[in-house]
RNA sequence: GCUCCCUUCGUCUAGUCAGGUCUAGGACACGGGCUUUUCAUGCCCGCGACACGGGUUCGAAUCCCGUAGGGAGUACCA
């Protein structure tokens, strides 16, 4: 049976290059019906944070990518999180130490700095060099009395490592390029080299699909399954995304956007600007000179406070951007593999069905948010009514959104009336005017000077006001007829008479089709909207 | 520096393993047009690539060698 894990580290949430790792994982098991684990590798105490393995559950569970046991939901192989394994992952440190296959050592990091300065000087690889006698149970003792750190290495054979890869074919590294790796930290704590290569095999783990930054890992983690006797899992070192900006796609490429604009200009209130941060003003200093960075909300938060659109990274950041997760899913699913059919807009279950690990490719791909919003659109078509709504309720809550109030018939009909947006985003701008009221109306300068600061407009918003004052069905099609005879008796185009409509109950040249907007906001709503509107013109 | 990986339109990719059906296909972007009361949507057309240099072969995007460029790793992070 095929059983395959993901297994992130819990710092923070989930990003688009996790999500892409865990959807491949997911979909290995599912497409021949196995079994999908996941795994916490908490092993780094300074780096965890303690929200972040549930904040990234929730990222996952968004996406619809669901596993069959993890430490919210158990299963037979538990616990799983590493930080409850830690005598299993010892009894495997022990075997190891007793049949001299890994030894302890005691460098500080000064000394290990020094050594890998030597190297670079003499440019060659950093080598650790293993002693001629390896120390004793009691030396490692006596070491730790006296305060020194106390590791334990694992011992490299001299001989080339093959890698078989399901991406990239057989990978030889030359013998004498290894060096000795630490497996159980000073802390106590396993590495996760360790770790990983012992809980693979406990669990059962049959193929291992990760991103091609940890290929150079694999020699090591072959070297430790030989010496444990354990069973090779099948690998796919998949090629990684990069982003626009070139690099990987990292969470730091969003503090770095938001430094930069706060650096180039110079209107920003510093002080109102770190309170929105939830920032001292030194800490704030100390982010814009990149001495620290700041958690991943309050850049958001800040990024909101400037009117800054950051670079989406995080699965939430898509979220609150207004993406589908079945477009992001299936636009993700296309970066670095390919469907055996060539269909490219896939639902969940056609990646489930078209899967197949053999058309991953070797590349690096690029991340064009320009086809993620292609794809988005699609989806907006795909979904069922239904789970629009339900989608769009997420990213109105996420957002927290004043919209995110209304009722859900009222949403379902926003949702209808804006048929053809590319995002959630864009259905909440456009339907945003009936969130405001007749005088909290702000008329966009251009759409008042293109639109209604023009010869006559007052007398046809006047005519118009008086025929629907005239409506007694308040309905699409009554309304329809009004704007259509206005237009057929004066023999002008329809945007002459619409425009000025919509400018008057929005504010803007933008919302959805103009009898269905009106019909959201009622007759007297608008007539008030309409009112003003002249009064302004007149003014 | 060292180790490993990669290289097809601006971008994501198909084709490469089994050389001819490839004057290299699709999608996004871009340019133009049509539809439209706005923004979108929809439809049509166009632009556009085998990194470079050598081989092998009747024939190379595909096989071999080299060069250049890009990426990843180089931790008591994962």
């Amino acid at each position: 049976m095929v059983v395959s894990r993901f297994a992130p580290s819990p710092t923070g949430y989930l990003h688009i290059g996790g999500a892409r790792t865990a959807l491949f994982c997911m979909l290995m098991a599912k497409r021949n019906n196995g079994k999908f684990l996941l795994r916490i590798e908490d092993t780094d105490q300074k780096r965890n944070t303690p929200t972040a393995t549930n904040q990234v559950m929730a990222d996952m569970k968004w996406l619809g990518i669901e596993w069959d046991e993890g430490p919210d939901c158990g299963g037979p192989n538990g616990p799983y999180k590493q930080s409850e394994r830690l005598d299993i992952y010892n009894k495997y440190i022990k075997q190891l130490l007793d049949e001299g296959k890994a030894y302890y050592c005691f460098d500080t990091p000064e000394e290990l700095q020094k050594m890998r300065d030597e190297a670079q000087a003499a440019k060659k690889a950093f080598i650790y060099k293993r002693p001629e006698v390896l120390p004793s149970e009691v030396e490692a003792e006596q070491a730790a009395a006296a305060g020194k750190p106390v590791v334990v290495r694992m011992a490299m054979p001299d001989s080339d490592i093959v890698v078989s890869d399901l991406v990239r074919g057989e990978v030889t590294f030359q013998a004498g390029s290894f060096s000795d790796f630490v497996i159980r930290k000073s802390d106590g704590f396993p590495t996760y080299h360790l770790a990983c290569v012992v809980d693979d095999e406990l669990m059962g783990i049959t193929h291992i699909f990760r991103g091609q930054e940890h290929l150079m890992n694999t020699p090591s983690h072959q070297v430790l399954q030989d010496a444990l006797g354990f069973r090779r899992p099948t690998y796919a070192h998949m090629s990684i995304t990069v982003s626009e900006g070139g690099g990987k796609l990292s969470k730091r490429e969003r503090s770095k956007a938001l430094a930069k604009a706060i650096g180039a200009d110079s209107s920003i209130d510093h002080k109102a600007l770190a309170k929105v941060g939830e920032l001292t003003d030194v800490e704030l200093a100390d982010y814009l000179a990149g001495e620290s960075t700041p958690d991943a909300p309050q850049i958001t938060k800040m990024a909101e406070f400037i009117g800054l659109h950051l670079p989406e990274i995080n699965v939430v950041d898509f979220k609150a951007a207004g993406y589908l997760p079945e477009a992001l899913v299936n636009f993700i699913a296309l970066l670095g593999w390919s469907s055996p059919t060539g269909q490219e807009i896939m639902t969940f279950d056609d990646l489930v069905n078209n899967f197949d690990e053999s058309r991953f490719n070797k590349t690096n791909s690029l991340f064009d948010r320009k086809k993620l919003i292609a794809f988005n659109t699609e989806h907006m078509k795909l979904v069922s009514p239904e789970k629009l709504l339900e989608h769009f309720k997420a990213y109105l809550a996420a957002k927290e959104s004043p919209m995110g109030e209304l009722d859900d018939a009222t949403l379902a009909e926003l949702l209808r009336i804006s048929e053809g947006a590319r995002t959630l985003e864009d259905v909440e701008n456009k339907c945003n005017f009936i969130m405001l009221k007749a005088d909290t109306i702000v008329f966009d300068e251009k759409a008042y000077k293109k639109v209604m600061a023009k010869d006559g407009v007052a007398e046809i918003l006047e005519e118009v006001r008086d025929r629907f004052n005239a409506i007694d069905d308040w309905q699409g099609p009554a309304l329809h007829k009004v704007i259509e005879d206005m237009c057929v008796e004066k023999e002008i185009g329809m945007g002459k008479v619409a425009q000025p409509i919509r400018v008057a109950i929005t504010g803007t040249m933008v919302s959805p089709a103009i009898d269905a907007s009106l019909v959201m906001l009622g007759k007297e709503e608008t007539i008030s909207r309409i009112e003003n509107a002249i009064a302004e013109i007149r003014s």
